[in-house]
DNA sequence: TACCGAATGTTATAATATAACATTCGATTT
DNA sequence: AAATCGAATGTTATATTATAACATTCGGTA
């Protein structure tokens, strides 16, 4: 086994949280779906994949790049993008597009339409799948006549951590 | 009064839709909002305002650019991204994240936060505030326990006319 | 007149993303 | 084995989107 890509990694995440089977069950996860799909999660796509869930912040593009560099001396943006382009294309990663910005996508296989959570104060994103809002959204569609392709259902603020964090420490 | 800056736009909305009509509100609408917010509508903002609303579809910012420089030679990147940014602030237009474009807001003064269709095949983009849908959203932020700061909900599809229009065309 | 703040002018560059063509490599065919 | 093919990657160049930083203008007012 080589070193993990996450050897460094933040760690602010790990405080009730255990970080090691979140990458484990979405890098496992991806693996099984790319096989049944008989698509190639190759060395590559995997690294990157890995370096998303390093943690639940959204990524960016060129963020990666420095970061894969170590491992594909040769990577340039299109080694980014590409990889990007397919774990976007088979629903492991979301494209997070108030921030240009990636994230893993934990519901992977199942539906793949959440809304984001994305705090402005950690950068983290929760997924929640919202079925009612869904729902609504659904409704609301059909009455425009509308043929949905894709949605982008993305929630900026504070959460909950951050909130409780902020509130701790200055009042 | 000086030559419309919608003169040479493009037509393909006309149909069923006095445009006109739309454009002399959101800038009558705009004028009023700024006056009594006492804030500038410059000639700079006012011209990129009515340049966005040449047509519901989603313009990008170099596009603006291009097109306000008859009108403002000395026009740079800054010149069109500072007045969207006021434009912004403003609630008068909406920034569509999932197109880095911006398109009119018909809702200025009222609750901004609005469901937007975007159409893949024609780029224009309608404004919903589906009331249900926010109902919902709500919901289930505040069982997240996260504070909203904004609201990004876009939906890509094609809209009703793109569809009746392509079936009549091809089928 | 001197100063201030808001808006704009101006130059430069950062950050994000794609196009286009070359190469590699494993699988399949010949 | 040689030829071929397609998927993935390498490589170079460039397009697109956005901001930083400092200068200037200009109306209001101390």
């Amino acid at each position: 086994m080589t070193t993990p890509a996450h050897a460094n990694h933040d760690h602010s995440h790990s405080a009730g949280h255990d970080h090691e089977k979140c990458v484990s069950e979405a890098l496992g996860t991806a693996e099984q779906l790319c096989v049944v799909r008989g698509v190639q999660l190759t060395p590559i796509r995997h690294q990157v994949l890995e370096l998303i869930w390093d943690s639940h912040k959204a990524v960016k593009a060129y963020e990666l790049l420095d970061r894969i560099k170590p491992l594909q001396n040769a990577a340039k943006p299109a080694t980014i993008y590409r990889a990007l382009d397919f774990l976007i294309e088979q629903g492991l990663i979301h494209r997070v597009e108030s921030l240009n910005a990636f994230v893993g996508c934990s519901c992977s296989g199942h539906q793949h339409e959440q809304l984001l959570l994305i705090c402005n104060n950690c950068q983290e994103v929760e997924e929640r799948s919202a079925p009612e809002v869904m729902q609504a959204l659904s409704q609301e569609i059909k009455q425009a006549d509308f043929i949905v392709h894709s949605k982008a259902i993305e929630i900026h603020g504070i959460c909950a951590k951050c909130a409780q964090t902020m509130s701790g420490e200055q009042g």
